[in-house]
DNA sequence: CTGATTGCAAAGAATTTGCACTGCT
DNA sequence: AGCAGTGCAAATTCTTTGCAATCAG
C-alpha cells in the first residue's frame, strides 16, 4: 500500500506538473534537527496519495513507530507550516473541522470539493498565478500562502442528477440533524 | 457604535462594489421562520464592519437579548451557510482556529491576511471571476462556494521592514511557544 | 395547534500546553 | 554536555447535540 500510495502521489504530481521538492532535503538545508519522528512524518506526508488529516498521519506514523504522539504530529506540522513546506487545507469542511495537509508545490493549485460525493479534485491553471500577480501588483501585498478552495458539484454528480431530473430546488432549509 | 459599524460596512461594500442583498429579505423569500433571535443575528451580521466570529456575534447579540445562546448562534450560522447567504472564512488562522462570517456578495472577493500586523484586506478583481469560469469550463464543476484566502505581508509592513533592513531571514525555526 | 426553534447543560472533536525525560549534534 | 524535541496527560478552544420548554405561523 505504501508503494501504491507513492505511485499515485507521483502520478498526481506529474499530471498537475506540480514539481514538489523533497521535504527532507529542504529541512536539512535549513538546518532543522532531524529526529526519527520527523523523518517518519515527513516521509508519510511526502508520499501520501490523499490529503492527510492529523488522525490519519498519526495512525500511519504509529505503524512504524508506535510511541509517536499526537502532540509530536501537531508540532511537526506546525514546523512545516512555518517553513512553508506544506499547505493547510480544510476541504470545505466536508468531514468536520479538521485540517488536511499536503506538500507545497511550486505552482499553487486549488481544490474542488464536491458537496455530493465528497470527492476532491485538484486543479491548476496559469490564471491562478496571474491572479496572484495582480493581487501583489495592485495591493502591494507580498503573498506567502495562497489557498483557494471551491465547493459545489462535480461533473459526474451533475450529470447523474441531470439524468433523473425530477429533483426540486435543493431542500436546504432543515436543521443540521435533518440534513445529516 | 452600531451606527458607526453600519456606516463602515456600507462604505466597505461600496468601495468593493460588492452588492450585498438583505439577508432578512432573502430569508423571508425562502420561507424561513423568522424568530426574534434570527432577526437579531442576521441584522448584526448584515451591518458588521468587521468579520465576526461566533464569540463576537454572540456577545453583540446578547446586548440586545441576553438570553440568546451559543447554540442558537451556531444553528443560525449553519442555516445561513446552507442557504449560501453567508461565507465562512478562517482568515489564515491568524487568531486561532475559529471561523469568521460575512454576508455573501454577488461578486466574490478575497481576503489578504497580514501575518505581521494581523490586518485583513479585501480585494476584488474580474480575474477572480474569470478564474472561476475557467474552472467550471475545464473541469465541469458547478461552483457554489469559492473561498480564496491569502497570507503574507501587507504593503505597510513591507515598507516598514524595508526601512530598517537589518532583518535577517525570518527566524521561523523555533517552536510555537517561542514564535508567539 | 403543532412542529420548528430555543436555552440549557453536557458531550464531543480538534488542538495546545506544562513538565519531566530522551536523544541529536 | 546542553538544549531542542518528545511523550504523556491534562487543559483549552471551538462546535455539536439531546431534551424539555417555548414560540411563530
Amino acid at each position: 500500500m505504501a508503494n501504491c500510495d507513492s505511485v499515485a502521489a507521483r502520478t498526481r504530481a506529474r499530471l498537475l506538473q506540480l514539481e514538489r521538492r523533497s521535504l527532507l532535503d529542504e529541512l536539512m538545508s535549513k538546518g532543522v534537527r532531524l529526529t526519527a519522528q520527523r523523518r517518519i512524518l515527513v516521509e508519510i506526508i511526502q508520499n501520501a496519495s490523499n490529503h492527510l488529516d492529523v488522525a490519519a498521519l498519526l495512525k500511519e506514523a504509529q505503524t512504524r513507530e508506535s510511541s509517536i504522539d499526537r502532540a509530536t504530529v501537531y508540532r511537526t506540522i506546525d514546523l512545516l507550516k512555518r517553513l512553508r513546506l506544506i499547505d493547510e487545507l480544510d476541504l470545505m469542511h466536508l468531514n468536520g473541522e479538521k485540517h488536511y495537509y499536503e506538500v507545497k508545490t511550486r505552482r499553487d493549485h486549488l481544490h474542488l470539493a464536491c458537496f455530493e460525493c465528497g470527492r476532491i479534485e485538484e486543479f491548476a491553471t496559469p490564471l491562478f498565478e496571474e491572479l496572484k500577480a495582480e493581487i501583489s501588483r495592485r495591493s502591494g501585498f507580498q503573498i506567502q500562502v495562497a489557498r483557494l478552495e471551491v465547493g459545489g458539484r462535480c461533473r459526474s454528480c451533475r450529470t447523474a442528477a441531470a439524468s433523473h431530473e425530477d429533483r426540486k430546488e435543493e431542500p436546504v432549509l432543515r436543521n443540521k440533524t435533518a440534513s445529516a
